[in-house]
DNA sequence: TTCAAATTAGAGTCAATACTCAAATATCAG
DNA sequence: CTGATATTTGAGTATTGACTCTAATTTGAA
């Protein structure tokens, strides 16, 4: 293979690029703590890379991806498979994780380059979870499986974020606990 | 009053500062921006305060005491008033809103300045939410309610991250539907 | 082994950043 | 009105950021 070496670096740096937008955010990676976590120069980075935001786009595109497995399995999934597949992403994803949560939150204010894709993300999983609900209540009225699916897609979003701060947060429990309690207290 | 003038514009680059860490984050945050938004110049900026983070620190403090009013309350207010009032706080106090969504944010990471702030302040409103569940629920283990404490206040927090990013986003049908309902569809 | 193409090195540019400081101006007590 | 004090000005410093460019080095096909 002729660009061996040029692939093998190319994949330091990303590897690099998500380690340190999990640490210090979409804005706050540099470049040259990108070229000293992968053991690069500067040039080499901009050999392989047009720009600082096509990397941290590359990484952005990964976490987007790793939330939402097996895309075939759209239309068949269960509620609780959903759920379960979101833990699994949060405790063993660590990096990618953090780098949802921080995607999540770059929509926030002027950063309209993000926010876009951020939204459009969030509509899909939300109808996902929609339908999911739809499927195991039939008698629920779409209204009501959208409005229950845009709440438990926030609340989990909110839990990870915790969890991100908090290595400890059981995520799975509290997860889970959405499922099934309503949070006043009767189960 | 001797010190008038020094004072208002203390008031015009707090505000500013808001506005913009609201807008750009904690670390986004620019000098510039904040004097060009007070309208002002950075020297005027420096004689009254030490540093960019001592303006930010102020306003984070806004943020943090807007989440939790009448601490004096502390030992009678219901769950469903904590959650009004959480309700209350991010649909009116726009930019005091984001700031405090930003600030969750800020102890991801290397940000070790933050990190603890926030989960200080994050344990004090769990175990508010944990006492009155269980005054409403005297029959619930302690661990129960503050199990339930987490949840709730980690989802709640979800769905202001997701309000801050979608205006149209009905912060009060979702948060009090986590009080009332499973979200799996039994109602 | 050779040589052209692929890759890396590392110094250099330009803009933006946080922060400083001496001089100019506004304010107000006496 | 006057002078001391509070306040603002605006140009300046030192640092760090993203990104460029040319020369050196490595690589692999012939």
């Amino acid at each position: 293979m002729r660009y061996k070496a040029g692939l093998e670096t190319r994949d330091k740096i990303l590897e690099a690029t998500r380690s340190r937008v999990a640490a210090a955010g979409l804005d706050g990676t540099t470049i040259k703590a990108i070229c000293d976590e992968a053991g690069i120069l500067p040039g080499s980075f901009y050999n392989l890379f047009d720009s600082k935001e096509e990397a941290v786009l590359a990484v952005v595109r990964q976490a987007i991806d790793a939330v939402d497995p097996d895309p075939d399995h759209q239309g068949t999934d269960t509620l609780a498979e959903l759920v379960e597949a979101y833990i699994a992403f949060i405790t063993t994803q660590g990096d990618l994780a953090r780098v949802y949560i921080r995607l999540a939150l770059s929509g926030v204010g002027d950063n309209a380059e993000f926010k876009g894709r951020v939204m459009r993300h969030h509509q899909g999983r939300v109808s996902r979870f929609s339908s999911a609900i739809g499927r195991e209540h039939p008698e629920m009225a779409e209204a009501e499986t959208q409005r229950r699916a845009e709440t438990l897609v926030s609340a989990l979003n909110g839990i990870a974020l915790h969890r991100v701060m908090d290595p400890d947060f059981d995520v799975a429990v509290h997860a889970r606990g959405l499922l099934t309690d309503a949070l006043t207290g009767v189960s």
